[in-house]
DNA sequence: ATTACTAGTAATCGAGTAA
DNA sequence: TTTACTCGATTACTAGTAA
């Protein structure tokens, strides 16, 4: 997204157009930032060229609404800005959450050449060829499993390998059941899923705590220090 | 400040020149933000120039450093998105925390006539003269503490009566062990200590639930939909 | 009312290069 | 090396006005 749109970005975000439509006209927006009418005309139909907001026209009245990539671009420079303004920075996240079978799939991710030499460069370990799904039933470690989306993690690249594109993800060092390390994989999707914290580790976890579905694990969250 | 410095505002802020003057070539600037090195220079110029930020030429390295003037207007920044993105809204917040006993004073302050009539008229319950008093141990309950105190609960007015002053308070209403109506009490202070939550209820709690110190108590906090 | 096109100006930006 | 100048291209913006 272009600088220039910015202020019009957070405008329409004050203005609540990240949850809803809202009834406005280009001379209003204009005004409230402090520039013409047609400039603000065509920051909309470029943003909206872009995909960053939708327009609905009705009974006269424009109506502007702010799509997943127009809210997730203010999300972005929010999280940039938290990590610098925001103090609760390196202390630790509990998240505490029920074993539960998955689809067996991370197990063929986890495993791909790929991802498995980057975990080895920025985790210091090779993961176990399968992923732990936790599944969060209180609302407050859902809380937190929304703040990660928010932070700064170890990134981990996506790549291709001819035939198709495997995406990236962030991931947060961790110690599980206080015992083992390992770390959250937050996998860049589109849809969020605020119910299910993904984690990596190199021992096979199932078997290291004897665990089967519906037993509690406990993971406690190393963020980054927001140190460049 | 014009809208094309504002990604080198956050650059410059995530590099950590908001605290300290950093080292940092207008290559390396221009590099980071995807632009040229004569841009970065520009930008630097002006911004010098605007009093955003100060230049100091030591070692034949130039350093930069924001001014308060450069930390405020990120920090305005961030405050715009933080009302957007920053809101927990109408969900249910958990906390658990141990019994403990505090001064004892929570019941005069409760019993105050002050108070009581306000409790009563907002929160639809004369409390029980004496406050529960809740240690929080584990990091995640404190900062959800600690979210509390930047949301916006019922208010509670402080008042004169000729002697002295008394402090008002936000109250949040919760469900305490998931079966008794009460409130949480975030007193006015200027120190805030996020590892204690302080309950009122129209009972007894500890004769309620049989409570002794140490005993673990849950707290489901409703925060108010409107935000702050 | 609106939104958005056209035409023109001002600001922004990058390449080349001086200091 | 570094920063910052000139200059030409591009982009951001406004005024006037059509639709």
């Amino acid at each position: 997204m272009k600088a220039s749109y910015i202020p019009t970005l957070i405008e329409l975000l004050e203005l609540g157009a990240k949850d809803r439509p809202i009834s406005i006209t280009t001379s209003e927006l204009g005004q409230k930032l402090g520039k013409s009418q047609q400039l603000a005309s065509k920051h909309l139909e470029e943003m909206e060229r872009e995909g960053m907001v939708e327009r609905i026209r009705s009974g006269g009245k424009t109506y502007v609404k702010l799509t997943k990539k127009g809210v997730s671009s203010g999300a972005a420079l929010y999280s940039s800005l938290s990590r610098v303004y925001a103090k609760n920075e390196s202390e630790t996240l509990e998240i505490v959450g029920t074993v539960f079978s998955g689809l067996g799939e991370g197990a063929y991710y986890v495993s791909l050449k790929g991802y498995k030499k980057q975990f080895l460069a920025k985790l210091g370990f090779e993961p176990f060829p399968g992923t732990m799904n936790l599944r969060l039933d209180l609302p407050v470690y859902r809380k937190v499993r929304r703040d990660l989306e928010t932070m700064k993690g170890i990134h981990i690249d996506g790549f291709k390998d001819g035939k198709r594109t495997y995406g990236g993800a962030e991931c947060f060092k961790a110690m599980l059941n206080n015992k083992v390390d390992g770390a959250v994989l937050v996998i860049e999707r589109t849809t969020h899923d605020d119910t299910v914290l993904e984690l990596i580790s190199p021992v096979n976890l199932r078997k290291q705590f004897n665990l089967k579905d519906g037993d509690e694990m406990r993971v406690s969250i190393f963020p980054e220090s927001s140190e460049a």
